[in-house]
DNA sequence: CCAAAAACATGACTTTTATCATGTTTTGCT
DNA sequence: AGCAAAACATGATAAAAGTCATGTTTTTGG
């Protein structure tokens, strides 16, 4: 068999990745099911797995390094609805729904990424409900995600969802140094824009004034949290 | 049995409101367990179904009425989420995620609403994996309208989503007439307004502007769409 | 390693939208 | 019917955020 040059060896029996994700409890004869057709590329930044509009034909399983999924604006800006990282699927849900991508998906952080054929991930949807009745309840508790999302964007300024954002961001992506969080995750400006729904401009200015304010520290992309709890008022998580 | 004064008295087997439902291709031995300990009511303007932050017990499935779903912001305002009707179940999506409701519910034009007890839902669910496959479909295909809408909410004018939202009521809602569509449904400004994610005399205002401009006609709450072709103009679909 | 491109940053200005104030109309209730 | 409350409407003003222009720094590719 051919073998693209980046093609890479990762079998699902033994994806470190695959502890947090949906796949974490199916049997070996389902994981070799997985294996058998699956391809695993290594993925550069700013590659593109999918774009909107065009028709699922499998899954994206992502064993390393971290993706934007976001929508296209008549503006010709990104509307970034979540970042997928090592464990998460994509395009299940429109492969479900049997609707064509409602988003694209870029790399943003160097990848390896498996590519799961639409018919052996169904063969393991139909002959497990086990499986099944845990992504319906993953895609239910997404919605309710998608909801909040919604209503913050709805109803607070940039400000207080930049802070948010940047509380969401530590959450998930933060190491513990002495005294203070880093985030790690490489965002431009941009991206961080995209995220919170406003102008690249004004997540420079703001994140500028959090910086003097001292709750944030900037080093080159990177942001570091110096005071959570200044950020937790500024985001008015409890008024 | 003990019957309170506006117990109404409606089989599932007999539902109107059942074809568009994703009850419609249950079986008569399926529907005699739903109706088994259901209970419907008719619930006036006004009335709630459920609160955030409260533990589901069973869904509510609408006979006749419509129900806005809406999260409550810190300022007070409500960002409406969808509206349901006749057809539509609500309180499936906590149930099934194991969470606490993420919005509330309450009347908007009076119904009759059909509770159903999480287990006999639970029961069917879990007997019949076409349905659980259909509303899988559903949630999936819900998951991308969300999608959707936080895309909109977070790139296009307040304008843009006025026009837009007339267009998606008339679709939903529209009574053909002479020339003219009426959008059949009794909405406040201010719920208007908190579909659209603005505040409510900004939708007074932009109202008055699109009726002077010939693209609606307002007769008390009423909306009349004069001119489609305009409003998709003014809400740049395909810009 | 260097040049070009991309990303970052800041100022000036404009537009959009929210907020506050006030008055009018409609609705609901007894 | 009549009154109170809610909804609707409009103006004035302020605040928030977007846009445009321009310069600096960082990153990237040959």
């Amino acid at each position: 068999m051919a073998r693209r040059s980046n093609q890479l060896d990762v079998q699902c029996q033994f994806c470190k990745a695959k502890g947090g994700s949906h796949f974490a409890d199916l049997n070996e004869e389902e994981l070799t099911i997985l294996s058998s057709h699956k391809s695993c590329v290594g993925y550069k930044k700013g590659q593109t797995l999918f774009y909107e509009g065009t028709r699922p034909m499998g899954i994206f399983c992502i064993n390393r390094g971290k993706v934007k999924v976001y929508k296209m604006g008549s503006n010709g800006r990104e509307q970034i609805l979540f970042i997928a990282q090592p464990g998460d699927f994509l395009g299940y849900r429109s492969m479900l729904s049997e609707e064509f991508y409602g988003a694209s998906a870029t790399v943003i952080e160097p990848a390896a990424i498996c590519f799961i054929p639409k018919s052996d991930f169904l063969t393991i949807l139909n002959s497990n409900p086990r499986f099944f009745s845990k992504l319906m309840k993953a895609v239910c508790h997404e919605l309710g995600v998608m909801e909040d999302k919604l209503a913050q964007i709805a109803q607070k300024s940039v400000r207080e969802r930049l802070a948010s954002t940047i509380l969401m961001l530590k959450e998930t992506y933060g190491m513990e140094g002495e005294g203070s969080d880093v985030i790690d995750i490489a965002l431009s400006r941009e991206d961080l824009a995209n995220i919170v729904g406003t102008a690249t401009e004004t997540v420079i200015r703001l994140l500028s004034e959090f910086k003097s304010d001292g709750m944030i520290g900037l080093e080159g992309k990177r942001i570091k949290v110096l005071d959570v709890n200044a950020l937790v008022h500024e985001a008015d998580f409890y008024a």
